[in-house]
Formats: C-alpha cells, structure tokens, sequence
DNA sequence: TGGTATGATGTGAGCGCTCTCAGGCACGAG
DNA sequence: CTCGTGCCTGAGAGCGCTCACATCATACCA
C-alpha cells in the first residue's frame, strides 16, 4: 500500500485518446461542444488510466477550491457539535469539501489567525460558528475577505448569519414556570461571554418582569454537569428559596438534579427544573427533563444555504435568518407545593 | 467586505524588493544562505503588501497540501466526536489542516468514495475513524495510497492503528460485577456491526465463562438512550432474573435505569448497572455510573504520531498501538441482596 | 597567485489544470 | 466558386509556487 504511484493527468489521457489535453478538459468538465465520438474516445481512456482531476491544480487554475472552512468553537459541546456535522452534511451533498478548524477561544488574534490559515487554503466560503458574542466578532467580520455566514451569532442585521432566537426558548422556559403557578424562579446559566448564555439569561429576566415577578437569584456554569453541580449546591447554600430553576443547558441540568437531590429536595415536587437544547438524553433523566428544543438540523441547512447563496454573488443580502425553538414538556416541571 | 482583492504573490514581494522571486521564497522559507540585509528587506516587503503564500500553488508545486484528511462514522456519538476534536488540534499543533468528512455508512462504496474524493484533494496522509469492523475493511486499506492510520479498528497487527482494548474494559467491568457477588448478569450491546460492541460483548462473555458463570440474556441497542430504555424492557418483558447489567455505553445505560426505576427496581440494590465511555454527565445519573474510561487525549494523540511517523517514512513498521481502559467505582454497583 | 570551497543570488522549467484565442472543416447561401 | 457561419479541436499562456541548476562574488589554503 502506499505507494504513491504518480497519477495520470490529463496529458497522459489525450495521449492515449490522441487528443488534446484541452479536449479531455472539455469532456471532463463537461463542455458540450465535443463530438460524441471523441468523447466516448476520451471517456475510455479515463477509465482505463483511472483518471481523476486534480482538485490543487484545477483550484490553482481556477482561484477557487470548491471546498469551504468552518471556525469552530467549543465544538465538543452538544449543540455546536451538531451543527459541524449538519453543515458537513449538506456541503457535501453540494459538491464541497470541509476544512475545519477549532479555536481554543474567541480572541481576535486567534480568530485572525485561523481565518489567515484558511484564506491561504484558498477556501471558497466560511462558516462561523462563535457563540461568544461581543463587539470584536463585528471588527471580525472585516478580517474576511470571503463570503461567509456566521452561525450563533445574534449581531444585528448586517452580517450574514442564522441564529436560534436563544431568548425567546429562555421566555418559552420561564413562561411555561409562570403558568404552572412558580413565583421563585432562580436560574443557573451559561458563561455569560457566550452569546446564547446572556441571551438566555435576558430572557428569563425579561419574563419574570413582564410578569412583575422579582427574579431570584442566577448563578452560572461552564455547560457542564459538574458545572450545574455546583451552581446549584451555590444556590442551596447561600439559603436561596425557590420553587423552579431554570438552567441554561441539559447538561447542568442533570448536575443541579443531582445536587438538589443530594440536598434532600424531591423533583419536581419540591423543585421544577427546565433545561435548554433536549439533548437526546434528556429523556431519560431522573425526572424526564423539560426543556427547550432547538433545531440544528434546519440551522445548519439554512447556513450551508446562505452560504452558497453568497459565495454564488457575494452581493447578495446579507440578512440574518432567525430559527424559533420550542418548548417541550416532561416531567420535571409541576406546580408548587401550596 | 468579501472584496476579493488580488492577493500579493511572489513576485509582487520580489519586485517591491528588488531580488528574485527565489529569493523570497528562500526567506519565506528560512533557507539559511540568504544575507541578513536581503532578508530583512525582503520582509519588511512581505510585512508591506501582507504576503502569505498560496497554500495550493505550494501544494502543487511540493505535490503535498499539508493537510490530512478524516474521515468519520457515527461521529455525533460521543466517543468518535471525541476523537476528532482532539486530532484536530494535535494536527494543527503539527502544521497541518483537516478536511474532514464523515461517512453515512461503511459500505466499501461510500468509503471508496470519500478516500477518492480526500484523494483528489491531496491529502497527505488520512485517519479513519471507522468503529464498524468486519473484514470489507481490509479490502478497504488497498485502497488507499496515501500514509493513514485507523482508528477503534481491531484488526490485528498489519494495518496501522490506534485502539482501546474494549475487550480488556469490558473484562474490568464484569469482573466488578463478578467480584462484587453477582452471578446473574445480563448484558444491553452496542450493534455488534460496531467492533467495539462486539468486542465489549466477547469481553463481557469471556469474563463470565472464565468464572464459569452461566452468561444472562444480552439484548442490543443503537448507543441511544432511547435504545437502551427499550433494551431494558425487553429484558424485563422476558423475565430476566438478574442482580446486574453490563451496558455497552453510558448513554444505553441511562435510558436503562430509567426503564428499570419505571419497573419498580431500585438501584443499585435491586440491579447494579455499569456503562461504558465515562462521558462527563456519567457522574451525575443517577445513581452516578460506575463505567469504564477510555482516554481519548491519548488516543488521539497517538494516532497523530503514528500518521505523522508513516507520512515521513512510508516504510515505517504499521503496528498497532493498544491503550487499556479504567474502571471507575460510582454508585450504581453493590452487593446483590441475599 | 591560482585553484577551489562556500555563500548569495538569479534563471527557467515544471506541477496539472483552465482559459482565451485561433484554426480547420463542413455546410449552405449568394 | 466564394464567402460566411457553426461546430470541433488544438495551441499556448498563465495560476503561484518549488526545485535543480547556473552564476558570480568573496574567502581560504597552499
């Protein structure tokens, strides 16, 4: 194995057919001005030498590599990991291939960095997916000098992106509390750098005023369960009252659970909890988790969408595409103990 | 922005300098004999028009893209996505970019497919993560042509590759079991098309007969929860006698318990659980999941080295590299009531 | 002082493809 | 019989880089 044999071009084939290189171009990239005779001629050829173009010379050629980068951030998390493997998906189905990068944070300089190392790439388009907002994404956006689209990012209209709207999932959550009688909403969050954090947190805050209930308290986490674990025990500790949490994502959810269980408290009798992102476990937690659904299948089509639509007239309208989550009920939601 | 300004080249960098273009390849790539003055003039020209080298005019030049390629299954599951999380970076520590690709099956057709398409891309060397045995993957590796390495692939000594010993994790945990005082153990497997279901089954079966214990019934999921609460059910539904359950991993083993709390069996006391993967929400089921670990950094950082190893020489013996699982102790084991 | 290492630089030929443009040939119309 | 009009085909330049080689100082030793 591994004998890197060299492989035939183009000139080897129009040798064999005896024609020009040009013409095996042509039958190749499927130019109609060729006769049948000659194409079949050349078609042959291609089998019999096992011919294949060279994707680095034809994108050399060309100045376009038919092959996309995407940015990614905290990609082991449940939600972003979806999305790279929706967008791999569906760019492939398009004919692209995927360049992917991690970043191990959202700095300017290590953002600049990767996007350098992708431009170099000669990629055709970018994807995004930064879900820590803040003002440098925006002086970011002038660092690209290709089309791209940015994912989880809600920064207003001007860059192409598609988003979840992340607060109105957080006012679906705290409603739902509402209704089912909850007075004493505490919250654990996200890391407050990431977008969908704040954006989580604003809408459960907004909620309870638009209802002139006074939140309680909110503590945060990193997204992990040991993370909700702690948040939660936080919480128990500084003697909190509460009748309902809600946490900004399943993962934290199954640690605060586990640690309001600890702590002698009965689920959902004694506290309702709702999640964020129904990870496809939570289903199975103890209680089944109530939690916020989000869409990253239709997400990371609509980017791949957007995407080409740019990379085919980068003129093209550089709108923001808003995604709605939903609600979905289990069973760790009940109504207060009187 | 998205103006796509013609980039500065070579030659652009040669002429604001006034040397050859050779020259300023020599700088860009540190070739010792060029004087310190030249050099100096030479990047302040590159510093001025903000030279990078064209990635694929290099790549077609050297006939290397300083890229490899990945290509995946089941990579949403936690174990593989995992995996590509870390060779990405480790990868990228080396210079190298990743294209990845991820495979809807293993059917040597698709997997053809991907190995020509990353081919044409001129890859320099390839990982497959291909956790689906059977021997079509042998066929597969004469397929390939460039330096690669397989990974969770048990396939004996003469394919180049990293693995976990499932065998040996699942040995760990139903020894446990056994040493614990359960003789009545029954087993939910991963699909056994997945080597390392297969393999975590043998180990399971292995374990048992060693102790000359009659192996309880083993039903089989998919890895989701969902699959395991049915699995448990099943068991349930057939009158199953058994004091514990050896699940192939931790999600399967979280849908279980749930199936068997809904059925009135408290755990651990009533059945004693341990999964596989010990992903990060492991430790707050509940109960909190005895499981086994497998250490992914490594893995991956293995793999990296032994691509890396047979890109620079081809030659390079293709042995397999083995790395042991842990048990890890939580709660959802104990003694079997008399 | 000539011969030869040695370091610094330039030249030109590819790498495998696409693009533009220029034929060549058959056909029908004037 | 000549000329235009299409359709096919080929020639050659160029994409931005590296590699092998040639060139030319300068320096070193006998």
């Amino acid at each position: 194995m591994a004998e890197r044999q060299r492989r035939a071009t183009l000139h080897d084939v129009a040798q064999l057919a005896g024609v020009s290189h040009q013409t095996v171009s042509r039958v190749v990239n499927r130019h109609p001005s060729v006769s049948a005779t000659t194409r079949l001629r050349v078609m042959e050829a291609i089998r019999e030498l096992d011919y294949a173009p060279n994707r680095v010379a034809q994108s050399l050629a060309t100045q376009r590599s038919k092959s996309v980068g995407i940015i990614g951030y905290g990609t082991t998390h449940y939600g972003p990991s979806q999305m790279v493997s929706h967008i791999e998906a569906d760019l492939k189905a398009k004919g692209y291939a995927l360049v992917y990068a991690a970043v191990p944070d959202l700095s300017v300089d290590v953002l600049r960095e990767q996007i350098a190392t992708l431009r170099d790439q000669l990629v055709d388009g970018l994807v995004l997916i930064t879900p820590v907002g803040g003002g440098h994404l925006l002086e970011t956006s002038g660092l690209i000098h290709v089309p791209f689209v940015m994912i989880d990012a809600m920064l207003g209209e001007h860059v192409p992106s598609v988003v979840i709207h992340q607060r109105h999932g957080a006012r679906l959550a705290t409603q739902h509390l509402i209704d089912m009688g909850h007075r004493e909403i505490c919250e654990i969050s996200g890391p407050m750098e990431w977008t969908g954090a704040r954006q989580r947190h604003d809408g459960w805050l907004a909620t309870l005023r638009d209802a002139a209930i006074a939140p309680g308290a909110s503590v945060d986490g990193d997204w992990t369960a040991a993370s909700g674990y702690e948040a939660a025990r936080r919480l128990l500790a500084q003697r909190e009252r509460f009748t309902a949490l809600f946490v900004g994502n399943d993962q934290m959810a199954l640690g605060a659970m586990r640690a309001l269980r600890e702590a002698g408290r009965s689920l959902p009798d004694d506290v309702s909890v709702v999640g964020f992102d129904d990870i496809p476990e939570a289903a199975y937690f103890e209680p089944p988790l109530t939690t916020i659904r989000q869409d990253f299948t239709t997400l990371g089509q609509q980017a791949v969408e957007l995407l080409l639509a740019r990379m085919a007239d980068p003129e093209a309208p550089a709108h923001q595409r808003v995604l709605y989550p939903q609600l979905i009920e289990r069973q760790s939601v009940s109504r207060p103990e009187r």
